[in-house]
DNA sequence: GAGCTTCAACCGACCAGTTGGTAGAGCTTT
DNA sequence: AAAGCTCTACCAACTGGTCGGTTGAAGCTC
């Protein structure tokens, strides 16, 4: 059992980092957010990569039961890419965590603390791991192509999504923009052409 | 006529950018590694907001001059495509300048001062404007396909890049990774598949 | 159940170091 | 002498982190 303020370190911590990275934030930002001194954020989290690990743990693990869901609930393979897309298109939409993270940390790397850095690892290896499994079933089933295989596939549709969410950014955090890019990549992979 | 320290303000500013991202480089970083106190930059560069709109800006005209170079040598829109990649894979591999600054501080845009957003908005602009006429051209003669129009198809294209910096940039700057996803991307775009 | 200990949670005050930025004086170059 | 450049010294604000101490609930003993 967790406490209260433990996991609302994390809420707000999370949020900061979606829209600031790593290096843009700071407990001060934290604590008046949480009601609680900057002193009790330390006793939670002793260092800053500490918090940020824990902060991509907890994202990571949600991931999982996300798509453990995903999986028992949707078993058609271009449906399951598609959720994966819908997924996003959601988050930005409705503007609560308009960006991944995992990617976002990614892009801040050579100034992170090695702990996160591994984090951020999991995370890209994560989220390769359950994509390429998806593609591969989709290819067996002949609805997929993946011309050069599928981890290069999953590796290109990832990249595809984060690429698409810089630029929607960019633009303001247009989700039309995220959307057209993403799903021209995931119809890249379709035998029979939806769009 | 721009006088060297200022000259050589920048390539230092540049470079811990490129590592670093805005927010986790400071004066203090940049003044040893010149050669001058902190004041001189501050002389140069009244604040950072400044100093780093100057980077990109920098940057931005740089960028068009190998554009205009490269369109002048290369006429085939297929080579001009590849030298794009190419371009990157090279800086990749020679790890100087492993990631683009302007997708890099596209990330951190929500803690980026007004003035270094525009610029961001501007490389983004450049980038998709010229790489756009560059598919449109293929398009034209016969040599790419643009399902969804050029424009589409040179954000994704972007995207893809991007994308694919980010993952070499996880797997510790490995060029092969950029590699496999940058030029699976570019292959999409062709009548003629060459891989 | 009164009295005692233990312990996680929390706090304000404080720390040294760093941040972006300034003031003013001393050089050169024109 | 004016203009441009660079310097040392300094600033307030903020950084991540520590300190000693308070609170209150749970566990224990008699």
């Amino acid at each position: 059992m967790v406490s209260e303020t433990y996991e609302n370190i994390l809420d707000v911590a999370e949020r900061l980092m979606v829209s600031r990275g790593y290096n843009a934030f700071s407990y001060a930002d934290i604590a008046p957010e949480v009601g609680v001194g900057k002193a009790t954020i330390h006793h939670h989290f002793p260092t800053k990569a500490d918090l940020a690990a824990a902060v991509l743990a907890r994202y990571r693990k949600n991931n999982r039961r996300h798509v453990e869901r995903l999986l028992a609930a949707v078993t058609d393979p271009v449906a399951r890419l598609q959720a994966y897309i819908g997924f996003w298109e959601d988050c930005i939409r409705r503007q609560d965590m308009p960006f991944c993270i995992g990617a976002l940390l990614a892009s801040e790397i050579p100034s992170l603390p090695e702990t996160v850095v591994q984090q951020v690892r999991g995370h890209f290896a994560d989220l390769a791991g359950w994509l390429r499994a998806v593609i591969e079933d989709g290819v067996a089933n002949g609805l997929l192509t993946a011309e050069h295989g599928s981890a290069v596939a999953a590796d290109s549709l990832i990249a595809s999504v984060h690429g698409a969410m810089l630029a929607a950014r960019v633009a303001g955090s247009d989700p039309s923009v995220f959307s057209a890019i993403a799903r021209r990549a995931m119809d890249q992979l379709l035998t029979t052409k939806t769009m």
